[in-house]
RNA sequence: GCGUUCGUAGCUCAGCUGGAUAGAGCGACGGACUUCGAAUCCGUAGGUCGCAGGUUCGACUCCUGUCGGACGCACCA
């Protein structure tokens, strides 16, 4: 499959070299894809650089490239407009071509990785024995699209649910429940763990003797106490149930396999601590033994530590995290390593990865990456939370998405049967809560609003997962498969038809782009623009009462790779297509 | 105090590694259904891109300062 945009660079960069010499071979030619219909389709912008360079007018530069430019028959029309910009058209039997060959690839003309990465991506990282709430759906929804675009890309991806399933609040938690009398083993309803938690942190706080049994506890778990590390583990799998609940229904890719919580790595807590002391590189300092890094620094202007080793000979969150990453590096061998943890985190992980540099564990070959994101607040502008000032239970989200969707569609199709109803409301609720939170730049905190989220209108979840239902209409009313038109060639004379055409071949660039920004909103933008340009055709071309034979089967072959795009984009951010809703 | 981050139309947001006259949706106003799903589409009005400098042929984008909001800064994750 061509990538366009890539091959005009190209052609543009040999032209450079063929008309001004070897010194002006490495400029950038700096192929875009136009932002406005009247300058074609994609544009050079190197002759305004250029011409500065070379003391030339960029005009006069402009033309000289143009006339070395060797494009086959790729462009219908070539223009120096402006201060030099080159604006290409491409040509009809070129456009035509490329979205046939695109459609029927089965990857939209996206490219696979030149070179196959083993990526591990930390995400979601919900605690045991407390319910997942608003603050971890970030997490599990931005992660799972960046698990999915990069596997789509070819790279192994090694999904990390870290949960939080280790240290000091499971001496409290066991504990309580061994007060209450549980035996490791035994059967018996948990009900609501949540409530357990709540409990066991109240006597915490109000009993004195409590909480020295709880701490007692805890040197107990860590000293592998047979009882107590069995009632631990039933906690754990408790919780593990109720996660696997929310993944089902939210429709990712974590699965039971992909659970590595804090306890997994508490085994190797001790040696990276020795490690780090032997070589060094980590200093005791008021008891702890530190890893300082000078960069950072604290209130007073002195370096800020992690803490490799606590004053009382435990470990805390940054052992463990430096554990993980040397696993990762060490043990693993990933070449990049992302983790999608919310904004706060930041400086956290610049320390975390930078202790991992100074140790030798993190070098040249392997990135590191923090994917940071931005809370979501209610109407009010303040963080999202229940009328009571609770933080919401995401099961709970949930359920209202469903209901929700529900509503409107037995609302607008009374009469698809209660399965398909349930099933649209499905991809619908779960879609608009999904959606709302990809489609805004990831850094920036967004406003959760359920009217605007589950909206036919703008850039949602419903408005995609309708356009792709009106182009199955179509295929419905045309009595044909739309897979049987795949890589026939689209009918691309109408403006609508070439700008439609036209996006569908940027697929590949936005795949690229949110790969390497780990930024999914791209592909919504994209998502969206299809969608609406396929709205603008819809609304001027016709179909089924085109002109000729020949025009109806270019529209179908157009409309096809249409449903392929939405489809496919859709499935990278986890979204469900329905065929009619 | 130091640092990170955000500030674009009344509201909610895009604007790709600086590129042409800053784009959408909602809301407002005005249109389009015996025609492939009107669950949609088209048009109009609406912005000194927080502010001030700077770099550049060219700045919403980069740099400096400043104002406003959010967040972070040693043994909790």
């Amino acid at each position: 499959m061509t990538n366009i945009q890539a091959e005009l660079a190209a052609a543009f960069s040999k032209a450079i070299a063929a008309a001004f010499g070897p010194e002006a071979a490495d400029a950038d030619p700096q192929v875009k894809w136009a932002a406005d219909a009247r300058h074609g389709d994609l544009q050079a912008n190197f002759a305004m650089g250029l011409g500065k360079r070379l003391g030339k007018a960029p005009r006069e530069v402009a033309d000289a490239v143009v006339a070395k430019l060797a494009l086959g028959d790729l462009a219908s029309k070539l223009e120096v407009a402006g201060p030099g910009f080159v604006n290409v058209t491409l040509a009809p039997a070129a456009l035509a071509r490329l979205v046939a060959e695109l459609s029927a690839d089965g990857r939209i003309g996206a490219a696979r990785a030149a070179r196959s990465e083993r990526v591990v991506i930390d995400y979601s990282a919900p605690n045991v024995a407390k319910e997942m709430h608003v603050g971890h759906i970030r997490s599990t929804i931005i992660g799972d699209a960046l698990a999915r675009v990069l596997g789509f890309q070819g790279h192994e991806v090694l999904r990390r649910n870290h949960l939080g399933d280790w240290g000091t609040q499971f001496g409290m938690l066991v504990e309580h429940v061994r007060e209450l009398g549980w035996k490791p083993g035994q059967k018996r309803e948990i009900g609501d763990l949540n409530a357990l938690y709540r409990e066991a942190k109240a006597r915490f706080d109000a009993e004195s003797d409590f909480a020295e049994r709880s701490r007692l506890r805890v040197v107990a778990l860590q000293g592998g106490d047979e009882e107590t590390v069995a009632l631990w583990r039933e906690l754990v799998e408790e919780s593990k149930h109720h996660f696997a609940e929310v993944y089902e229904t939210l429709g990712v890719l974590l699965d039971s396999g992909d659970y590595y919580g804090e306890s997994f790595y508490n085994p190797m807590l001790g040696d990276v601590a020795a490690e780090l002391e032997r070589s060094g590189v980590a200093t005791v300092s008021d008891g702890a033994l530190c890893l300082f890094l000078p960069a950072f620094k604290g209130k007073d202007g002195s370096p800020v530590p992690l803490i490799v080793r606590k004053g009382d000979g435990g470990y805390g969150y940054d052992t463990t995290d430096l554990a993980a990453i040397r696993h990762r590096i060490r043990d693993l061998k990933a070449d990049r390593l992302v983790y999608v943890t919310g904004a706060p985190q930041k400086q956290h992980f610049a320390m975390i990865f930078e202790g991992a540099r100074v140790a030798g564990w993190l070098s040249e070959g392997v990135r590191a990456e923090h994917v940071p994101f931005g809370s979501i607040l209610g109407d009010d502008g303040k963080p999202f939370r229940t009328r009571a000032g609770e933080s919401v239970r995401l099961q709970d989200l949930l359920a209202e998405a469903l209901e929700r969707a529900y509503a409107i569609v037995a609302a607008k199709s009374p009469d698809f049967p209660e399965e398909e109803k349930r099933a649209v409301a499905r991809a619908v609720g779960i879609g608009a809560v999904k959606y709302a939170d990809l489609s805004n730049d990831r850094i920036k905190d967004y406003v959760f609003d359920w009217d605007r989220m589950l909206a036919f209108e703008g850039n949602t979840a419903p408005y995609l997962q309708n356009a792709y239902v009106r182009v199955m209409s179509i295929f419905r009313k045309a009595g044909v498969e739309h897979a049987s038109v795949l890589g026939q060639a689209p009918s691309v004379d109408a403006p609508e038809e070439h700008a439609l055409a036209r996006h569908l071949l940027a697929f590949g660039d936005v795949v690229e782009q949110v790969a390497r920004s780990l930024e999914p909103h791209r592909l919504c933008t994209w998502l969206y623009e299809l969608a609406a340009s396929f709205h603008h055709f819809y609304e001027k071309c016709p179909v089924m009462t085109a002109p000729d034979e020949t025009v109806k089967r270019g529209r179908l072959a157009l409309c096809a790779a249409v449903a392929e795009g939405l489809e496919r984009g859709l499935s990278l951010l986890g979204i469900a297509t329905v065929k009619r809703m």
